[in-house]
DNA sequence: TCTGGGGTCCTAGGACCC
DNA sequence: TCTGGGGTCCTAGGACCC
């Protein structure tokens, strides 16, 4: 039982993957063409390897590898430091070229996205599979990297394709031949399932999509939680999850966070990270025009163990000199393990439009004047540079110049700290 | 894998209410 | 005071993603 054109059957719906090969490392030698053929390594920044052409892969070069390694073991290799701007630059052309085809582009990543290219291989007058080809060259002529891509009838079995043929495949998934494909995807490699839940299924029996796709639905929920009920309906060509066009959902949280070595116990040290932190991502927070309803901050141990606190203000606010002393008293039930500790980080969530935050029942005066206070600051970090300006809570004590900045130090002098009351700014140059 | 940083979504279980 | 049963809201934490 065909239908006229046979593709109906093959495609209920027809979702395509683009995925950019070595993203970062592409986007570098898309801007400097005389690296082309070369290993290329993005990650300078943060010490670890992060993208890497595949030249510097057939190396042996893998995420996560530290930078120095790196520079020992392979002189040869170009190693950058990431240029987020840029590749976020990169990242809209490439959307741009696939909406050309649909606009049902749904971004998924700086360097993936999916689109939904139903019902348009007839007015275009060409086929699925046709345009997914077109899409593919279009992408690389004009941004000058290679795309994996992958057609099927859903998003998690357009993944199953990109992922099948990498870098630069072209991979169809048409519903009646999934299980070929399943058969030879190890479970581990199946988008949403990851390293706990592979190793459950195994245990049980099912170490490839096609077995798992071949127990009953029942078994699956009642094993696992609703997310893997709907992956195994996905996997079996059922689309759960469409590709939706347009607007993301406004974010639902900011972290800030970072790791220093050598680890350490020193209180003030882990609250000036903290500080600088909860600045960070409050600055997020006003520019996305929001204030958060919880704050969490953590400390993590050397031992990868998180201590952490939520904390749930009177009032919403993203000012942080309000939200600042709530750290400071908590911070010291959460380091009763003793440490040391490797990294902080501070979360914001349950963000409300900052519009709603403004009739400050309590104070608005103090807090309307406290905000025109941020809003300069703001403009003046945008003027001059990243944080010139910021809590004085927030910078190292007495530094000297030339020595180790923020957390390397020992922190020995005592910083001075202003934070009661009204804020206390200070400007760095 | 001697392990970076920024996100999303879901569930279990307790508190509280009727 | 003891007894149920059911609903909602909130929070901590797990699992996963790029």
């Amino acid at each position: 039982m065909k239908s006229r054109n046979g593709e109906e059957l093959e495609y209920p719906w027809a979702i395509v993957h683009v995925d950019g090969d070595g993203f970062f490392a592409s986007c570098e030698v898309a801007r400097d063409p005389s690296l082309r053929g070369k290993p290329v390594v993005v990650g300078a920044e943060r010490g670890i390897a992060t993208a890497m052409t595949y030249e510097a892969k057939a190396l042996g070069i893998t995420r996560g590898m530290p930078i120095a390694k790196v520079r020992r073991l392979f002189p040869e290799v170009i190693i950058f430091a990431g240029d987020y701007a840029w590749y976020t630059e990169v990242s809209r052309a490439m959307n741009r070229i696939i909406f050309r085809y649909t606009p049902e582009v749904e971004p998924y990543s700086i360097d993936e996205s999916f689109a939904d290219i139903t019902g348009f291989q007839i007015p275009k007058k060409t086929t699925y599979e046709a345009m997914a080809r077109a899409m593919k060259r279009d992408l690389q002529k004009e941004l000058g990297m290679t795309f994996s891509v992958g057609l099927a009838p859903t998003k998690t079995l357009a993944k199953v394709a990109s992922k099948h043929d990498k870098p630069d495949g072209c991979v169809f998934i048409p519903l009646p031949r999934a299980k070929e494909f399943l058969a030879v995807t190890p479970i581990e490699k199946v988008w949403g399932i990851g390293r706990r839940t592979s190793v459950k299924l195994k245990e049980e029996g099912v170490s490839t999509a096609l077995r798992f796709i071949d127990r009953p639905e029942k078994w699956v929920a009642s094993r696992l939680s609703k997310p893997y009920v709907e992956l195994w309906k996905e996997l079996r060509g059922e689309m759960v999850h469409p590709a939706h066009a347009g607007v993301r959902g406004k974010q639902q949280s900011f972290m800030h966070t970072r790791t220093f070595t050598p680890p350490t116990s020193d209180r003030k040290v882990l609250s000036r990270e903290l500080t600088r932190h909860l600045e960070s991502v409050l600055k997020s927070a006003r520019e996305d025009g929001v204030a958060p309803r919880l704050l969490s901050f953590f400390v993590k141990t050397q031992t990868f163990k998180y201590r952490s606190t939520t904390i749930k203000p009177l009032h919403p606010t993203n000012l942080p000199s309000e939200l600042l002393p709530f750290i400071e008293t908590q911070l010291d039930p959460l380091l009763d393990s003793g440490g040391p500790y490797r990294a902080t980080g501070v979360i914001i969530h349950d963000l409300i439009p900052e519009s709603s935050v403004a009739s400050d029942l309590f104070a608005p005066t103090a807090h309307e004047r406290l905000a025109k206070v941020y809003e300069r600051v703001d403009a003046l970090n945008e003027r001059y540079g990243a944080s010139v300006v910021h809590l004085a809570a927030s910078r190292p004590g007495q530094r000297k110049r030339g020595a180790a900045p923020g957390p390397m130090r020992n922190g020995k002098k005592k910083p001075k700290n202003h934070t009661r009351g009204m804020p206390f700014f200070q400007a760095e140059r």
